[in-house]
DNA sequence: CGTCGGTCGTAC
DNA sequence: GACGTACGACCGACGT
């Protein structure tokens, strides 16, 4: 055996294998053209894994060239019984093979020769050279080429399967496999086998007698009688089965192992095709730039000269901010501490200023102040809103929000999981930050030397964080550009940061004697409640505990129980179930009764006045601007978007949210915006027109789907309709609606189809909506707000029904969404204009409350509703319902 | 004593 | 299996 100097490794991989694997393990994926590609999309994830994993020396990918080989030779049926390949997958191959090509892996094929015996011959002759062997399929029967020098990877598991690892997996050395196999058959090459031999015992008989020939001259002393015949009339069956198996290590093959080498990818050629193949997200790896020097200086700034130097060279310009505000739980805009700020002007320059030492906190944001109310600094950070408040709670307005890194991340994929900055940074420019750990190094400091070491670190990590959010920014930008979100992320969620940072430093008063004297009478109501529940039970048990409820009513009361799934071990005791029991039994109406005052007492009235905050005397929400994939805000802390109206009580609940002295409080409520939105989008003539005639839009349904069904009412039929409009939104299903209406799915189905007859066009739009969705994998909005739909084509039909309702939903609920961000966004300038004290306290989705000085009442009003109804031109008129009083209740 | 998933319920 | 988007209270299992 030859030696290499060092023991280079060649990654030999089966193509074939590969890209079946993937075409049937990838749900169905097309590029612009609507050619298929996910195949090649999931053999393009595992070649990139392994290349970038193994860094092999030498690349091989081999396939099928197509042919007879011995094997049919030997036997005529051999593979007769495949399936033909799939059209879909067939037009894949030939992209396979030009992604090995620009990957830089070398291609074998060579006709009437099997990609497996390529591979077998190649991993034996590399074995000589010397060379260590890695062979990538998921194929069993290469296994057995495994040994000294030879392991095979899992393309999905990944697991690395030595010598050892196949001798406990099969029991039998590598070597043997094909005696294993032999006797199992192979259905998918139609490899015959032995009848009555299964894995098992293919496994146990092979690893007793060593192999199959001496297996098969003592097949009478096997002693199961099913395996004996079989041996003993199948044995040729066997020895040919075994052949077949067999992989040939001697093909004539003039290896050239210097033009095997790997050359790493073609940038240009990669990026072309990816481009064709629409794999967007791959595309950023191979662009053809210049590396980037990320050789970054960071600065201590440790005068105030020093600062104002920096401060005053920012003016006109571009300025990256970090603000350490060393706060990890709900963030208080009046308790934070500004522990330092790390400043950025241009890549490769940082700088850092730590309060404390020298310069007090309070001095470091009055040296800030000028700096951040300057519009001519475009402020650049990560997640401005929060200093937004943290300034706006010190007396100090940001001006000049330019670009935020969190909300681009949030505009370009609102549905990502992280969106911290260092994930951000391995995303968009494949470098995280230093680590902590590695921060005072690079000034030569060891771990401990400097005993400020820590706080110098940190210091050092945010001039770093400010100097990488201002690369991040500007790759960010670009990319918003290109996928056409510059107007979304310009002209709505920027501007938006600043007035919700308004509306959170506004917060709201409540009436705290009314939320004291509700939350005594719920007590009060409780605890008869829990009296009668106990009673009627014949035991104490704890009501709040689904578990315990349903123990007491469907094993201690036996009342009837509808489903137990698979996974509860007990019956559902949600609303819907007690309700039905309602009608029968008077226990359940009690939990109900229970249920809905332990509610609001818990999660509103007891809550809320603890919320108060001493500074302000107010509640202050939390407005989330990247949280909801549809492109809602979210409210948090507390949630403010969800106080309960329906009941008399929730009513009650939201006459406690009152107006500052002096002042009322405006709501201003959109008029049926998503249906309006839905006759917008899919400019259905009935729909637009009975929005433009101003008619209610349920009793116009009504009419169209039940007008002449003279058993029901016209309230019944009118709440009907209702819930059909927003089935529609929901892409609910007639199974769901058959439900809600008691009727059966086939008349519910008979409702959905004579919505779509009346209103054409709306089915029009919902099957556009789907077919973009499959073809571009995402869907967007009025203001192009995309979301990704990565389960759109998946294989499963209920994972696939449930993202086309989400496909459906989105463009719906986000353009409405965009329309009220625009709004607020117009609003507050108008506001501003005007120079009234008037401020926006709370977006409920379709609905701004504000509150206004008496004496402006009659103006804002005029204003508002001139702002929201004209935020932008629609195919039907927008209607906003303005109601205004003392209170929050409508 | 925290974390986390499940269930339930509130809003639009 | 069957209605989209959120947030949060509570329970109970599990880990420290």
């Amino acid at each position: 055996m030859r030696t290499r100097m060092s023991s280079e490794t060649i990654l030999l991989v089966d193509g074939n294998n590969l890209v079946y694997r993937s075409f049937f393990a990838i749900p169905p994926l097309a590029n612009r053209e609507g050619m298929p590609t996910n195949a090649i999309y999931g053999f393009t994830n595992i070649l990139r894994k392994l290349l970038s994993e193994e860094v092999p020396a030498l690349a091989v990918v081999t396939f099928d060239a197509g042919g007879r080989t011995f094997r049919h030779e030997r036997f005529e049926s051999y593979k007769s019984n495949r399936p033909p390949t799939p059209d879909d997958l067939k037009q894949q191959f030939p992209y396979a093979r030009k992604l090995c090509d620009v990957l830089g892996l070398s291609i074998l094929e060579r006709r009437g020769v099997e990609a497996d015996d390529l591979i077998a011959t190649l991993a034996e002759r590399a074995v000589e050279e010397g060379f260590r062997v890695l062979i990538v399929s998921s194929d069993k029967d290469l296994l057995q080429l495994v040994r000294e020098g030879v392991i095979i990877v899992h393309p999905a598991k990944y697991n690395r399967l030595d010598t050892e690892a196949v001798k406990e997996k099969f029991g039998v050395m590598p070597k043997r496999i094909p005696d294993v196999l032999a006797l199992m058959g192979d259905s998918a090459d139609n490899v015959p086998g032995v009848p009555g031999i299964g894995e098992k015992g293919a496994k146990k008989l092979i690893s007793e007698w060593g192999s199959l020939e001496k297996l098969l001259a003592h097949a009478a002393e096997v002693k199961n009688k099913r395996q004996q015949e079989g041996l003993e009339q199948h044995a040729d069956q066997a020895r040919l089965s075994k052949e077949l198996i067999t992989l040939v290590t001697d093909v004539d093959l003039e290896v050239d192992w210097e033009g095997l080498r790997y050359r790493g990818a073609n940038r240009e050629a990669a990026f072309s095709l990816f481009e064709e193949l629409g794999f967007t997200t791959l595309l950023k790896d191979y662009i053809s730039e210049e590396p980037i020097d990320w050789t970054t200086t960071l600065t201590a700034i440790e005068s105030i000269a020093a600062l104002e130097a920096v401060l005053k060279s920012a003016r006109g310009r571009s300025l990256s901010l970090w603000f350490d505000i060393g706060e990890t739980k709900h963030f208080d805009p009046w308790g934070a501490r500004l522990k330092g700020v790390g400043l950025a002007l241009s890549p490769g320059e940082g700088f850092y200023v730590t309060s404390g030492r020298g310069l007090g906190e309070e001095d470091l944001v009055c040296r800030l102040e000028d700096v951040i109310r300057d519009a001519s600094v475009s402020k650049i950070g990560h997640d401005l809103k929060q200093a937004a408040t943290f300034f706006a709670a010190r007396g100090i307005d940001v001006e000049g929000i330019g670009f935020d890194t969190r909300i681009a991340a949030y505009v370009l994929n609102p549905s990502r999981r992280s969106q911290e900055l260092n994930d951000l940074l391995l995303e968009f420019l494949q470098k995280p930050l230093t680590p902590e750990s590695e921060q005072g190094e690079a000034q030569g400091m060891l771990p401990g030397m400097d005993s400020d070491g820590g706080g110098e670190a940190a210091g050092r990590l945010n001039a770093e964080r400010a100097e990488r959010v201002l690369r991040l920014a500007d790759k960010m930008a670009r990319r918003i550009a290109e996928e056409d979100l510059d107007s979304l992320y310009r002209d709505v969620e920027i501007p938006l940061i600043s007035v919700l940072a308004k509306m959170e430093l506004g917060g709201i008063a409540i009436h705290a004697e009314e939320f004291a004297a509700m939350s005594e009478e719920l007590s009060r109501e409780l605890g008869v409640l829990t009296g009668e529940i106990y009673k009627l039970a014949g035991m104490e048990f704890n009501i709040n505990s689904p578990r315990q409820l349903g123990e007491v009513l469907f094993d201690k009361m036996n009342l009837p129980s509808f489903k137990k799934t698979a996974k509860q071990r007990v019956a559902s005791t949600r609303v819907e179930v007690l309700e039905e029991l309602a009608a029968s039994f008077p226990f359940p109406r009690k939990i109900l009764d229970y249920r809905s005052l332990a509610k609001l007492k818990g999660t509103y009235v007891d809550a809320l006045p603890s919320l108060v905050q001493s500074k302000t005397g107010r509640i202050h929400t939390t407005f989330n601007q990247t949280v909801a994939a549809t492109g809602r805000l979210s409210s948090s802390d507390p949630n403010l978007q969800n106080i309960p109206i329906r009941t008399e009580l929730g009513r009650r609940l939201r006459r406690a949210f009152v107006a500052a002295p002096g002042h009322r409080l405006v709501s201003a409520d959109y008029s049926q915006i998503e249906l309006r939105v839905l006759a917008h989008l899919s400019k259905d003539e009935a729909l637009i027109k009975a929005f433009q005639e101003e008619e209610d839009i349920h009793d116009r349904t009504a009419r169209e789907v039940f007008g002449s069904d003279p058993s029901l009412s016209e309230n019944e039929k009118r709440r009907r309709a209702k819930i059909v409009n927003f089935s529609i939104i929901y892409g609910k299903t007639a199974f769901t609606l058959s439900k809600e209406f008691g009727v059966s799915t086939r008349e519910a189905q008979a409702f959905i189809d004579s919505y779509f007859d009346r209103y054409p066009r709306v089915r029009e739009l919902l099957d556009e909506i789907i077919r973009v969705a499959r073809r571009t994998g995402k869907v967007r909005t009025l203001f192009g707000r995309q979301r990704y739909m990565p389960e759109i084509g998946s294989r499963n039909r209920n994972t696939r029904s449930a993202a086309e309702r989400v496909a459906i939903n989105t463009p719906i609920q986000g353009s409405a969404a965009d329309l009220i961000k625009k709004a607020m966004v117009d609003l507050s300038r108008r506001l501003k204009e005007m120079s009234v004290s008037t401020r926006l306290l709370l977006q409920v989705h379709d609905e701004l409350v504000l509150e206004v000085p008496e004496d402006e009442v009659e103006k804002v009003e005029a204003v508002v509703r001139e702002t929201m109804e004209n935020v932008y031109p629609m195919e039907v008129p927008l209607r906003v319902d303005i109601v205004t009083g003392e209170s929050w209740e409508h």
